[in-house]
RNA sequence: GGCGAGGUAGCUCAGUUGGUUAGAGCAUCGGAUUCAUAACCCGAAGGUCGGCAGUUCAAAUCUGCUCCUCGCUACCA
């Protein structure tokens, strides 16, 4: 694939606007993807690298609902803080646009209608929740009900925040209406669907066959899986009323799919920039290269002509969207180009445990800004040679500490320290001549040749981690170079001979404010300033002679400084403070369910039971097959507590048990009754147990 | 249960057209050095490449089975 491309599309997933994003979602995109814009620009290629907030779905209103406030006023106080925090952190967007501005919703209607005009589309009407007292259909997040996977009663109609299921509202027990509180009825509703199956024959002669080799495994699997396992249609509309309205007849009260407006955003965003370009206004956009008299249809060539090359960065749990449905909705509407390749990372975990925002595990970026507001590239190299390219990988603040001592400062920072200082000392602050080289200069400058393209290469190739490790070796041949030629000692003797030792220590030195450019930008910047040296271009490095003999050199300062103990154990105990923290806010109880009578209560017929026997289901994760005494009969329960219980433990115990629930066949297995458990808030079961042992069949009011 | 991705040195990770003593960084130990933020530089030690079987002259690498982790998905609570 080394097909001569004239210009570079470059996209990192649209962060979802419902709350601050961690340190994870930096390594799973937004680095990788800044890397390798940073490194094109310097090859003076034509790139242009946009993002932007995701503001529709059913989440954002969600959390509106919790923080007590409007949709809009969450997107705006997200997309801020998100859009200041990436800019802080050094990632270079071209633009940085939001889904809630008007031309995005212009361009997700247009492409719409391109699919709808062509037929693309089909129509189909469903069953769908409605509220009748409301009036309207219900959002998926306006159904609460009991969550079928663990039994938590308050969870969502698309989701369950007990135990992160994913659901539909008709999977939810008990559903009911958050908007008048009552069971809503099923009722007709149309939407329109694309029939990804269609494609099937597409997908695989573009992926299986035609990127086999150059996407990665990680990627390329979940793409086969997804394909193998046989496409099913899609709906790209909602009833919901935060979103893009569908651009069609009678369909008030319906929107575009958040999936399939959130990936156009890649391509109103680059609109945006050229329209803003073109009129002079810098609203969403910070241009990283000069455009030459924009023009507002400039973008087009980005996303239509089949030279641009179109990289999508993102985490793993956007893959089928951007493999797959997005590129379907490209193609389809014959208008568009697909992916090149989709560098899709994995995840990235915290001290041994997931990361989530949620449950409070995690370092968001603006809490990192706030602690290190001088140290975006700390962050950057850290989170850089630990991307999880190939599998998760893990974050922990010994190994922040440890890099920035071990690497940035005692390598790095210190080899150009020692360059500086011998400079300063021995020839006031100049570049000092170099007449000869000698055996050792040569191998020295053979090596700093070799680097540029060695790094080029990993970059090229997604393989960023490794990349960062060759520009740490590059400071490490220079710290190598002054022990092995000693200038300290020399300058007693032979002074020429330790100009010529300095100058090529400074030419090492240059060479890495421009190939540190793309990981460390920051750095970059201020080892220019030391050296009073400009250049970024990449075809620059290698160069041993950037720095003319007599330069003037400018002000030495420290690029790193060292990290104490105290600063590591800080973050830790504010990192276990704040789960704790989320664990306790996230106590308070849930609201209750509607009143009940209390004939209805007493319905119920609620006994202890002991249980007598208990073994696994065959093929089933969560099932146990339970022969319970109720102390009117021995009877059989299935019971879904296989992942909190053995059955060992189980034998012998009384539990509680709802007796008159109608039997229902379950794996082939009728189940007479249901075991009651305490969920807790992370989802576990606990047995419900009389505190003394009673007879069995004792009645529980 | 199905599918996908992983399981390689104390830690974090590389390593597939199968081929000589399996690599890097950090940590550890030893040496050398003092220009430098006690940093750099050299060297050593450290691995049944999850397990079992198979194909092969040769397996971390291919095949089958198996165990463990993660993700998606299914039965179900």
């Amino acid at each position: 694939m080394t097909t001569d491309y004239k210009r570079y599309m470059v996209t990192a997933a649209l962060p979802y606007a419902n709350g601050p994003k961690h340190v994870g979602h930096l390594a799973g995109a937004y680095l990788p993807a800044d890397v390798y814009v940073r490194y094109l620009r310097q090859q003076g290629k034509n790139v242009i690298f946009v993002s932007g907030s995701d503001e529709h779905g059913t989440a954002i209103p969600n959390q509106a609902l919790k923080e007590n406030t409007t949709p809009q006023t969450i997107i705006d106080k997200y997309h801020v803080l998100i859009r200041d925090c990436l800019a802080k952190l050094g990632v270079s967007f071209d633009i940085y646009h939001r889904t809630s501005e008007p031309i995005h919703h212009q361009t997700s209607q247009e492409i719409f209608l391109t699919l709808y005009k062509k037929g693309l589309l089909t129509e189909e009407t469903s069953e769908q929740y409605f509220d009748e007292e409301a009036n309207a259909f219900l959002a998926d997040r306006y159904i609460i009900g009991t969550c079928p996977k663990c039994g938590h009663t308050n969870a969502y109609g698309d989701q369950c925040e007990k135990c992160g299921s994913t659901l539909s509202p008709k999977e939810l027990i008990n559903p009911r209406s958050t908007l008048s509180g009552k069971p809503p009825v099923l009722k007709p509703t149309k939407h329109w669907y694309l029939p990804l199956q269609q494609y099937e024959p597409w997908l695989k002669e573009w992926i299986l066959e035609s990127h086999k080799n150059d996407w990665k495994p990680n990627v390329y699997g979940q793409c086969k899986s997804w394909i193998d396992a046989g496409l099913q249609p899609r709906a790209m509309t909602r009833d919901l009323d935060w979103g893009i309205k569908v651009p069609l007849p009678h369909t008030e009260g319906k929107v575009l799919y958040v999936w399939f407006d959130a990936p156009i955003g890649y391509i109103s965003a680059t609109r945006a920039l050229f329209k803003e370009l073109s009129e002079g206004k810098k609203e969403f956009a910070t241009p990283r290269s000069a455009f030459s008299n924009p023009q507002v249809d400039d973008w087009k060539p980005y996303w239509q002509h089949t030279d641009t090359k179109l990289v999508h960065f993102i985490g793993k749990d956007n893959i089928v969207f951007h493999c797959l449905i997005f590129p379907i909705m490209l193609h389809a509407s014959g208008e568009y180009i697909v992916p090149a390749n989709v560098p899709a990372n994995e995840f990235m975990n915290l001290e041994g445990d997931k990361m989530s925002t949620s449950r409070g595990w995690s370092i968001e970026m603006h809490e990192y800004l706030e602690d290190f507001p001088t140290k975006p590239d700390e962050l950057r190299y850290t989170l850089l040679t630990n991307l999880p390219e190939t599998k998760d990988s893990e974050f922990t603040w010994k190994d922040f500490q440890a890099k920035n001592n071990n690497e940035l400062v005692a390598i790095f920072g210190n080899f150009v320290n020692r360059a500086l200082v011998l400079t300063q000392k021995h020839f006031e602050n100049r570049v000092p001549v170099a007449d000869t080289w000698q055996e050792v200069d040569r191998k020295v400058i053979d090596e700093l040749k070799l680097f540029p393209e060695r790094i080029a290469e990993s970059i090229k190739a997604y393989r960023f981690r490794e990349a960062t490790a060759y520009l740490i070796d590059l400071a490490r041949l220079g710290n190598k170079y002054l022990t092995e030629t000693e200038p300290w000692k020399l300058a007693k003797t032979d002074l020429p001979r330790v100009g010529a030792v300095l100058n090529l220590a400074l030419q090492i030195a240059a060479n890495l404010s421009i190939v540190a450019e793309p990981f460390l930008p920051f750095t970059s910047k201020k080892l220019s300033e030391v050296l009073n040296f400009s250049s970024k271009n990449w075809s620059d490095a290698g160069n041993p002679s950037l720095l003319k003999a007599n330069h003037q050199l400018g002000e030495a300062k420290l690029l790193f400084e060292k990290m104490e103990d105290e600063v590591i154990e800080n973050q830790l105990k504010k990192l276990n403070d704040k789960k704790k923290g989320m664990e306790l806010a996230a106590t308070p109880a849930e609201p209750a369910k509607p009143e009940v009578s209390f004939d209805e209560f007493s319905k119920m017929d609620i006994r202890i039971a002991k249980i007598l026997k208990a073994e696994r289901v065959e093929k089933s994760k969560k099932l146990l097959k339970l022969q319970v005494d109720t102390g009117m009969d021995v009877r059989t329960v299935m019971s879904g507590i296989a992942e909190y219980f053995t059955p060992e433990e189980m034998i012998g115990k009384q539990v509680t048990i709802l007796v008159n629930l109608a039997p229902r066949k379950i794996m082939g297995v009728e189940s007479q009754g249901m075991i009651l458990m305490a969920s807790d808030k992370d989802g576990k079961l606990r047995m419900l147990q009389p505190s003394e042992a009673v007879a069995q069949g004792s009645k529980v009011s």
